[in-house]
This record gives structure tokens, C-alpha cells and sequence, in this order.
DNA sequence: TCCTTGAATAGACGTGTGTCGAAATAGTGA
DNA sequence: TCACTATTTCGACACACGTCTATTCAAGGA
């Protein structure tokens, strides 16, 4: 009814979004991973943990102007996303990223030729 | 209202998750993408307006058993977000993708090991 | 001009989220 | 055992979010 008139584009398939018809399930199942990233501390505590091999909670907190308990928040919801994952090792707590979790996010929106 | 706002999408961030922490602004300004993309059925409409040409209003929402104000309501917050845009023509408002912003993202979180 | 239809906005409602300080838990070392 | 430190959990608060219905706006046709 609406898609009759349709402007033609050189835009290629742009993603995998674009490949994947993402069913409701698949939806419900990738949204969290997205939206424990959509708060910027903890994208920067995503970030410094990933760019660190394994960053301690130690060394994450004093980097923001949040207490203890907000930082410890935002791991564990970064943590239950499946975007991080942590170790105890005696009084420190350590955490790494998981970068099979990131390259499923990645490549969902990365431009793929196709 | 179509084309309300443009979030600033050009200049894309440079370097993945993985190579350097984000600085507070930056993470600012991207948090809302993930955050636009963390709603289960905001990724669905994205995969939809993404897997075709464009997309009609009118054929996006009955594949949600939601309300149109409701349906709208998302269009607007991935639009703000950056991560659409949409037209009006005639009677109808046709949305598209803007593979420049998921790219985007998908660069940050490609976790190339350099 | 009025009427109909598609889409966005306004306002309201319940739920979820980010933050804090206080308390609890885990581990170290004397 | 006790004291001390690092981290998490608890309980509370204000605010944001997702959803709805009712209304308004935009466009087309009679």
C-alpha cells in the first residue's frame, strides 16, 4: 500500500542489521547487550576495561566522579549484559571484557559488502 | 515533524573499544546511540528500516502489537539518536538508515586486535 | 470547504534506572 | 581472634522510560 513508489538507491546493504530480519526474540535477547552500553559511564568503564587486559575495580573507580557502590553498579550490569566478565584474586577484583560479546555487537552493525 | 534534529554523525569515532579509553564527551555523545539501540523493539524497527530501501510508518507498525504513538514515539528516539532519518511524502513518512552512525559504532566495538 | 486517513504530540500512569550512604561480605595480615 | 581494606548488596530517592488514550497536525479527495 505505502511501498509503491520507491526511490531507488546506490545505498548498499549497509549492515548486519540490514541481513538479519531479527526476529523478537533475537531482539529481546541483543537489546540489553546494547543498552548496558548506553549509559556513558559504564561505555567508559567498557572501554577502559577493554583496553586494559584486565582492569581492577581499584584503579576503575577514582577514574569517575561516582561512589564505590554506583561504580560497582554498572559492572554488574555490564557483567549480567554478558560484556564482561570478573575475578576475585584475594582482596581485588578483577575485570576483563569478553570480546566474542562485542564482536557479536560489532559485526550486527558493521557495514558488510553484500 | 520530520528532520527535527541532526545529531552530528560525520566524524565517526576513531578507534575501537579496545585501543584507547574513551574520554568523558565522547562517551557522552555515543552513549545515546547504544541507548536509542537498547530497546528491544527500537532494534527491530533499526533492522527493519535497515533490511529494506526505507520503510513506511504505516508498514512498521503492525509488525509490533503496540500503538502507533507508541511506534512513533521509538522512530523519534532512534531519529534523535542519530541513527535514522525519515521523509515525508504525500500522506506518508518513509524512514532510512543512516549507515554512517551504525557504522560508527560498529568500529568502536570491532575489537581488531592492533 | 469538510471529511478521512496517516503520523506526531500531549499528558498521564506505572515501572525502571542512576545515584547515594549505610550495612554486609570477602580477604589480608597482625 | 581482631582490625582493616576492597567490593558488593541493601534501601531509598528523584528522575527517566515505555506505554497508553486523547488530541492535534498534515495531506488528499469529495
Amino acid at each position: 500500500m505505502c511501498q509503491d513508489r520507491r526511490v531507488t538507491t546506490d545505498r548498499p546493504a549497509c549492515c548486519g542489521l540490514a541481513r538479519e530480519p531479527l526476529a523478537a526474540t533475537d531482539a529481546e535477547r541483543i537489546a540489553p547487550m546494547f543498552k548496558a552500553l548506553g549509559d556513558p559511564v559504564r561505555l567508559r568503564l567498557a572501554a577502559l576495561i577493554a583496553s586494559a587486559d584486565e582492569a581492577c575495580v581499584c584503579d576503575l573507580t577514582p577514574q569517575f566522579p561516582l561512589s564505590g557502590p554506583t561504580i560497582s553498579h554498572h559492572l554488574k550490569v555490564l557483567r549480567e549484559a554478558g560484556l564482561v566478565e570478573c575475578e576475585r584474586r584475594g582482596t581485588w577484583v578483577y575485570y576483563r571484557i569478553r570480546p566474542d560479546a562485542l564482536q557479536s555487537l560489532g559485526t550486527l552493525l558493521q557495514v558488510t559488502p553484500a
